[in-house]
DNA sequence: CGACATATTGACTGCCATCAAGTAGAGTGG
DNA sequence: CCACTCTACTTGATGGCAGTCAATATGTCG
């Protein structure tokens, strides 16, 4: 589909911009272990902006933007995970996704964020000013339609997140989230327990409860509160609702 | 935004294609009172495919296309009310949206649908194939805009349906629904209590009282049980979360 | 009018939320 | 290395919102 060779343009090309609403680089970049994962469209993408786009890191529970600010930029996540999320007046609040390395979030069809998001770990992003997305995607059709799918591909997730909020119970929520989450054998979780709720529609008590009892179940092992090990993945699947 | 002049090519040059997985036209069409609302983005868009489309009926509760079938078709609505839902395995079904005239739906990324489309009212439907909008938004980056434009907007809506299941109670979220079903004064529901709840993920019994408790507090009045009045919309506004 | 589908209302249950301790890990400093 | 502390997580007791089961009422359409 997307032609697959990504070369980088060299660093003393790249424009270097200083980002006003954005924290400035304060610290040698951590080492991107997880960069390697960064792969597909979203990278190929990235590939065709390389020379305006500005690496910026965000430290763990940080401000990447808030809701009501202007979408100045598009971000890629190089390294760790992001949360978007919405906040009631009362406190009740809503993660929308989570991103990890190699996806894309921020770009709207509006001016303004219709959510904030934040570094639920150290996070590092590359930035792209949004102007220069629209304005590529309207003389490229190639670059529009890497739009459209990444944004149909956004909208699947929602509407399997409908799904989950709408008609799952906490133990198949629970369940479905740790299917997704895990790749391998073990999973690591990046996020709170709070994280994981809000998520899910549910408390952290229910959803540490519902962990628990998969426990007690033999379909999962806990090493840590953060690191889970699958035992029996079909079990887990069959819950999933 | 999207220019207005609306010519529609003339019958005797519109491809008469059989079609397959869909029923036959079977009667003149109904009437399309509704039709004048079909404005703005899709309007636009299904122009570009005048002379490809074809137009379609579907009797009240008839299925669209059904789970897992091929997504041969772009499905324009000219009129009557649509659900796009999945059913899980025991029954339970979620409904991830109602689609009115002027909405487009069915369009997918992948080559089969992950849910299932159904009338909900008598519906006419416009028909284009997936395959002439794909090939024309690879060539023009206007029509590729546009479908992400699209996307983005059911992405809006679906982000919107996400908070509303994941942490709203049951009056917040059939007051949302109200409000946003409600153009003028009388809002008419197309739709039975049993799709609403499906919507909202409540039951029809908690749905159903929860009317009644919003008409006992004079915010709305019933003239039928399709057809509500809202007496307080500031009120309802209030209570929507 | 009569019959069927749809909606409302009532009584009771249950899942998950709430409120409240208690426990375990990670980081810090002695 | 161990006490100290803070945060995150778990566990327990109880309550409430919405679900379930069941009956009644209302609309709609032949």
């Amino acid at each position: 589909m997307q032609h697959a060779t990504l070369e980088r343009s060299p660093a003393h090309q790249r424009r270097t911009a200083v980002l006003t609403p954005f924290p400035t680089i304060r610290a040698p970049q951590p080492a991107a272990t997880e960069a390697a994962a960064v792969a597909g469209l979203p990278t190929a993408l990235l590939d065709l902006f390389a020379g305006t786009e500005m690496t910026v890191p965000f430290e763990r529970n940080s401000e990447i933007y808030g809701e009501g600010e202007p979408t100045d930029y598009v971000h890629f996540v190089v390294s760790g995970t992001v949360r978007v999320c919405k906040l009631l007046d009362d406190g009740r609040r809503q993660i929308e996704a989570f991103h990890r390395p190699g996806a894309v979030f921020g770009l709207e069809i509006g001016t303004t964020h219709r959510f904030s998001a934040e570094a639920v770990t150290p996070v590092t992003l590359r930035l792209v000013r949004r102007s220069v997305v629209v304005a590529l995607a309207a003389r490229d059709p190639e670059i529009a339609q890497a739009l459209w799918t990444l944004a149909a591909g956004d909208l699947q997730r929602s509407q399997d997140h409908v799904l989950l909020l709408g008609r799952k119970t906490a133990q198949e929520r629970v369940a479905s989230f740790l299917g997704e989450l895990a790749s391998g054998e073990a999973v690591d979780l990046p996020m709170s327990r709070q994280d994981m709720a809000d998520y899910l529609g549910l408390t952290i008590e229910t959803v540490s409860r519902t962990l628990t009892q998969l426990e007690g179940n033999g379909i999962i092992a806990f090493r840590s509160p953060r690191r889970i090990v699958i035992r029996n993945r079909s079990a887990l699947r069959r819950l999933d609702g």
